[in-house]
DNA sequence: CCTGTGACAGCACTGAGTGCCATGAGCGGC
DNA sequence: GCCGCTCATGGCACTCAGTGCTGTCACAGG
C-alpha cells in the first residue's frame, strides 16, 4: 500500500517479469506451497487480479516461457520440407527445447530444484512435456501417414525422443549447468536414432556401394542380431 | 439429512464404492466441472469430510483402482528372476495394466470419454501414467546397471513401452471395448521389442544350424535393416 | 473537450482441500 | 454390566486458488 510501482514503468510488459522475479524470490526462500499468490503480488506491488491476467494459474509462473517455446517448436516442425528425415527432424526439434533451457542456466537449475520437490509442480511439468510430445507425435503421424502402423510408430518414437531429451536435460541440470548440454543431448538422441532409424550422423559421404554381410543362426534372439548389425555398422 | 445410510452397512468399505458410483453418475449427466464435491456426497448420503478421507482430491475418484494396479505392477517386477529378458518383462508388466482396464470395459470407456474432454483430468492421468513409467524405468535401471548408458536406455525403453501400451489402449477404448485388447497391445509391444531387442516370440523349436545372410547398404537406416531381418526370419 | 479503449485495482463469490472437535458404534478389560 | 479405548464418521470453520464484475485512470483520436 504505497507507490512501489514507480520502478517498473519503463518497457512494455515489465509487470510479467516482475511477477516472475517476485514469485521465484519467495519460492526459493520459503517454498512453493508456503507462498500464496497474495504474497507474490504484495512483493511485486501489483493487484492480485493482475497476476491471473498474466498467468492462468499459480503453476504457470514457474514455466513462464514454455508457451513461446512450444510455439517455436511447432513452427520449426511446420517449416520443414518433405525431404527431411522425420526422426532426425524431431530430434532437432527436441534440441530446440534444450537450447531454451540452456539460455538461462541458473533459472533452469532453480526451477529444476523446485519441481523436483513439489509434487504439484512435477504434475504440471508433465502436462507441459506432454504438449511437446504431442507436437512431435502429430508431426510424425503426418510424415508416417502412408506407413502401416504409422500412428503407433509416431507415438512410440515421439515418446522415446522426449525421454532421451529429458534424460539428458536432467543430467545437465544435476550438474548445475556445468556439463556441455548439447553434447549430452546429442548422445542421448543418437541412441534413439540408432533404434528407430534415421542416420544418426551426417553420414553424407557414405558409399552406396558399401555392403555388410551378417551371418546369424536362426535361433539367435533378434536383439542379438540387431546388436551384431549395430557393431558391424559401427554405431552406438 | 435422513437415514440414507442403511443400504451400505454390509461389506467392508462400501462407502468408497458408493462415492465412485455417485460421482460417475453426476459426471456423466452434467459433466465433471459442473459437479461439486458437495453434489457427490449429497447423492451418496455421506458427509463431505468422508469424501476426502477416501480420495485425496476430486480427480482421484475418477481413477479409483490405479493405486492398487501400480502396486501390482511393482510387485510383478520385483518377483521376476534375473534370468528374465528385461524388455519382455516390462512389456508383460504393461499387459498387466491393460488387463485391469479390460476387466471393466464399460467403466473404462466412460472414464476415457471423460478424461478426453476435461483438461484437468487429462493432466491428472498424466501423473498417473508417469508413475507407471517410473516403475518400469526403475526396474530397467536396475537390470541395466552394468550397461553403459544404462539409465538412458532404461528411460527410453520405459517411455516407448508406455507409449505403445497407451496407443493400443486408446485404440481399444475408441472401439468401445469391441476390439480384442490383448491382440492390439501385443502388436504394439512387438514393435517396441523389435526396436530395442528382446526376442518377441517364444521361438522354441529353432534350428541352431540354420543360418541367414543379410545384405544391406551401409547408408540404409537401421530400421530398414531390422525390417529386412524380420522378413527374412519370417517373423512379425 | 468528449469519448472510446485497454490495463489495472479492488471486491465479492465459488469451490477444493484441511484441521479440529464432537458423536456414536464396536470392543476388550475389569 | 460398565468403563474406557479406538476408529469411522459428520459437521464446522478456515485458507487459498481462481473468476466475474465494477470502478478508475491513462491515453488515444475525433
Amino acid at each position: 500500500m504505497s507507490s512501489e510501482k514507480a520502478d517498473l514503468g519503463n518497457g512494455k510488459p515489465p509487470m510479467r517479469d516482475a511477477l516472475v522475479a517476485a514469485a521465484f524470490q519467495l519460492f526459493l526462500e520459503r517454498g512453493y506451497e508456503q507462498t500464496t499468490v497474495d504474497d507474490i503480488v504484495a512483493l511485486a506491488g501489483v493487484g492480485r487480479r493482475s497476476f491471473f491476467r498474466y498467468f492462468p494459474s499459480k503453476e504457470d509462473v514457474v514455466f513462464p516461457d514454455h508457451e513461446r517455446c512450444l510455439a517455436d517448436m511447432t513452427a520449426f516442425l511446420a517449416e520443414g520440407s518433405d525431404d527431411d528425415e522425420p526422426v532426425r527432424r524431431v530430434c532437432d526439434a527436441a534440441r530446440l527445447v534444450l537450447r531454451m533451457y540452456a539460455e538461462n542456466p541458473t533459472f533452469s537449475v532453480q526451477r529444476y530444484r523446485l519441481t523436483k520437490q513439489v509434487p504439484g509442480l512435477r504434475a504440471y511439468e508433465l502436462s507441459v512435456v506432454w504438449r511437446y510430445e504431442r507436437a512431435l507425435a502429430e508431426y510424425l503421424r503426418r510424415r508416417f501417414a502412408a506407413r502401416r502402423d504409422g500412428t503407433l510408430q509416431a507415438d512410440v518414437i515421439a515418446a522415446a525422443v522426449v525421454a532421451a531429451h529429458n534424460n539428458a536435460l536432467r543430467s545437465w541440470l544435476r550438474s548445475d549447468g556445468q556439463d556441455e548440454a548439447s553434447a549430452t543431448v546429442d548422445h542421448a538422441l543418437a541412441y534413439v536414432q540408432s533404434a528407430f532409424g534415421g542416420a544418426p550422423a551426417p553420414l553424407a559421404e557414405s558409399q552406396p556401394e558399401d555392403v555388410v554381410v551378417v551371418v546369424s543362426r536362426r535361433g539367435a534372439p533378434l536383439w542379438r542380431v540387431v546388436q551384431e548389425i549395430e557393431s558391424t555398422l559401427g554405431r552406438a
